[in-house]
DNA sequence: CGAAGCATGTAAGGTGTTACATGATTCT
DNA sequence: AGAATCATGTAACACCTTACATGCTTCG
């Protein structure tokens, strides 16, 4: 139930509206807690219910502006020191797929860990130019986007060495027993 | 829909029953596509439906065992060789909270990067021994499922390491401007 | 006035988690 | 006989995604 607690945590910082808050989610909280529309004023107006939140200001469209409370500051606080969080990286179709690479022709393999090498480093380049942009950011964001991003590029340059080392681990496997592969076999549909 | 891939992927080794795919996920695939028993239940009932697997065989108490069917094979191949892998790690709690870092104590923000890197340090000396068990495996276990053990070994070492790095970074922080933290605050319930 | 942007909400469908429920076989 | 293990299935609930639906305000 974490999408309550970026919600909690962005209110921390400053009163928002629901749609300011999806203006961040498709900014800074993109790469780690992507969030829809939907769910976010969903999840506002159970916030609110729970008194975790209030609205605080009411504008021109309809527009309302939701502040955090004594009790969600609480929960925030709470979250933050005293729980662990879950483990990350649960699920990866990247892995899941290298347990079946036995069952391609083991250039189709090698391919794959190319084409993961490749957007590792892809990422990396994305990334990069940020880091100066967050750097002229105010305070906070700056000092912690800073460590997140700087998260990013480690683990993508991570990614690409890998990537890069199970190649040629592959390519090892290749010269050992050639021609043990299954055939390249269309897709109907 | 990856649970279906993940299936038609232990399949395409050898056929199996829900009782021992189950087993699998409990083992081997627990660190990259973690399921439960009622999901794969279910989707095998599903795949058998859709015809990408069968039962091939039934057992004892009522064991029945499924194998993939041709069209599972070439459903299998297209899934790994044509369609690119969803990005990793879409979601993390623990890189959320490094985002709000900025609303608890420094002290305690300094905590929670020596916990991270803590539990990075653990789960290297928790996957380190699996190396030989997983080198004693035969064939395709041993190659892919030793690649997939190193993805292991070097995200938790680059987590480590940067949370070590985020550690002293915060410190330069509380340096820079002491003492313009909120208070403790205790949470009530 | 029309387009772009602001602003909120509901509904349907898929996936995942937890808990409940049941029964057969093997081993000691 | 009782315990452990094998083996399958259902139900309720939480969460996420996509799409639908609506209306106001500002700017050119």
């Amino acid at each position: 139930m974490s999408l309550r607690h970026a919600l909690l945590g962005l209110l921390g910082q400053s009163p928002a509206s629901g749609y300011d808050l999806l203006k961040t989610f498709g900014i800074s909280l993109a790469n780690v807690w992507p969030a829809t529309q939907s769910q976010v004023y969903a999840e506002l107006g159970r916030l609110a219910d729970a008194g975790l939140v209030e609205v605080s200001a009411e504008g021109p469209r309809g527009r309302k502006e939701y502040a955090i409370t004594e009790a969600g500051l609480a929960e925030l606080r709470h979250w933050m020191t005293e729980t662990d969080p879950g483990p990350i990286a649960r699920r990866s179709e990247m892995l899941l797929r290298v347990f079946f690479l036995g069952q391609i022709r083991p250039e189709q393999a090698r391919a794959y860990l190319r084409r993961q090498a490749e957007l590792g480093e892809e990422r990396i380049k994305k990334l990069a130019p940020l880091k100066e942009v967050v750097e002229k950011m105010d305070d906070d964001l700056s000092v912690y986007g800073r460590l997140a991003l700087d998260w990013g590029l480690r683990f993508s340059a991570m990614q690409r060495d890998w990537a890069l080392w199970a190649e040629k681990e592959i390519e090892k496997e290749i010269e050992k027993k050639p021609g043990s592969a299954p055939e390249p076999e269309a897709r109907p549909e």
